[in-house]
DNA sequence: CCAGACGTTGTT
DNA sequence: GTCTGG
DNA sequence: CCAGACGTTGTT
DNA sequence: GTCTGG
């Protein structure tokens, strides 16, 4: 799952939605960090790519602190190993299992240091797989009051995640992953995982704020969605698969709602689902069938 | 002790 | 089949 | 996530 | 880096 995202807003657009309570009890912006990676728009973005971050600003490694408690920085979408030094060959991942992220190696030194952050999306895509049939239907995910009317009211999807910091030669790479959960019973059906979606102020402070809030808590205090809000849950649509297969289509026609190809999916699923419904047929996937 | 792994995804 | 690159 | 490569020789 | 397996 959450192999593949879209976030068209600009970096100014983006610091303006991600508005938090400081300590002091103001609201503040999060100012941009520049560092040699740098965030751009992205309509189909695969992982390597360069997204927004937001995270506390203290366990950066920066030169000089930001003048917010919590900042925005580009960071590469697919985490690189901490134990790795300069070239890191292609070992990364772009999701952890919350399932796993404890007795992890991998990601237990990120937890242990606070390296805890937000990927920020416009929305992610999901390519449903039927069993017995070869065939993938991918469909783009968002939250938008309007619905697929993308050049206003952007909402965005604020996805918990880990980073790390590794060298790279000369200069400092960010890289992170997006926490996966299994898929609450009204999302199964497309897919059986998805991404640890943060909503409101308070579990984006949760998850970000390591300071107070050590990480066994920070990830027991993660939301499930299906506690989330009606005015949260996802909006989605069939995308045009032809175009968004290609990772090398970065372009907005890949989140443009497309007929889905298969019968059965337009009539059962192009519409937005509904809080409790499960698509009979397609139950979530397990490793080994009881029985 | 040293060497080698360290991950997710899909999927039946 | 499996790895790499986008 | 999907798409595309998967190789050697000789050498400007 | 840190844990597991030999």
């Amino acid at each position: 799952m959450c192999g593949r995202l879209a976030c068209t807003l600009n970096p100014d657009e983006i610091s303006a939605k991600c508005e938090y309570m400081s300590s002091k009890e103001k609201l503040e912006k999060p100012e941009w960090i520049h560092n040699d990676q740098e965030y751009k728009p992205v309509f189909n973005g695969p992982p390597t790519t360069v997204v927004a971050v937001l995270s506390s600003n203290k366990n950066l490694k920066l030169d000089k602190t930001s003048s917010t408690e919590f900042c925005l920085i580009p960071m590469r979408w697919g985490m690189l190993p901490s134990f790795k030094t300069e070239a890191t060959g292609n070992f990364h991942t772009h999701n952890a299992r919350i399932e796993n992220i404890l007795k992890s190696n991998l990601y237990k030194p990120s937890l242990m240091s606070g390296k805890r952050c937000v990927i920020i999306t416009e929305g992610y895509y999901e390519w449903q797989t039927t069993p017995g049939e070869n065939l993938k239907q991918p469909f783009f995910l968002y939250q938008n009051p309007d619905g697929p009317k993308f050049e206003s009211k952007k909402n965005l999807i604020k996805l918990a995640g880990l980073f790390n910091i590794s060298k790279d030669g000369d200069s400092v790479k960010y890289s992170c992953t997006v926490l996966t959960r299994e898929a609450d019973s009204s999302m199964a059906w497309m897919h059986y995982r998805m991404p640890v979606i943060l909503n409101t102020r308070e579990e984006v402070n949760n998850w970000l704020n390591y300071e107070e809030i050590e990480y066994k808590e920070a990830i027991d205090r993660l939301p499930k969605y299906e506690d989330c809000k009606k005015e949260f849950r996802l909006k989605h649509h069939a995308v045009n698969k032809t175009f968004v297969n290609n990772s090398s289509c970065n372009e907005a026609k890949c989140m443009q709602p497309a007929a889905a190809k298969y019968a059965y999916l337009s009539t059962l699923h192009d519409t937005n689902i509904q809080v409790g419904y499960t698509y009979s047929c397609l139950q979530p996937f397990h490793f080994r069938p009881i029985s």
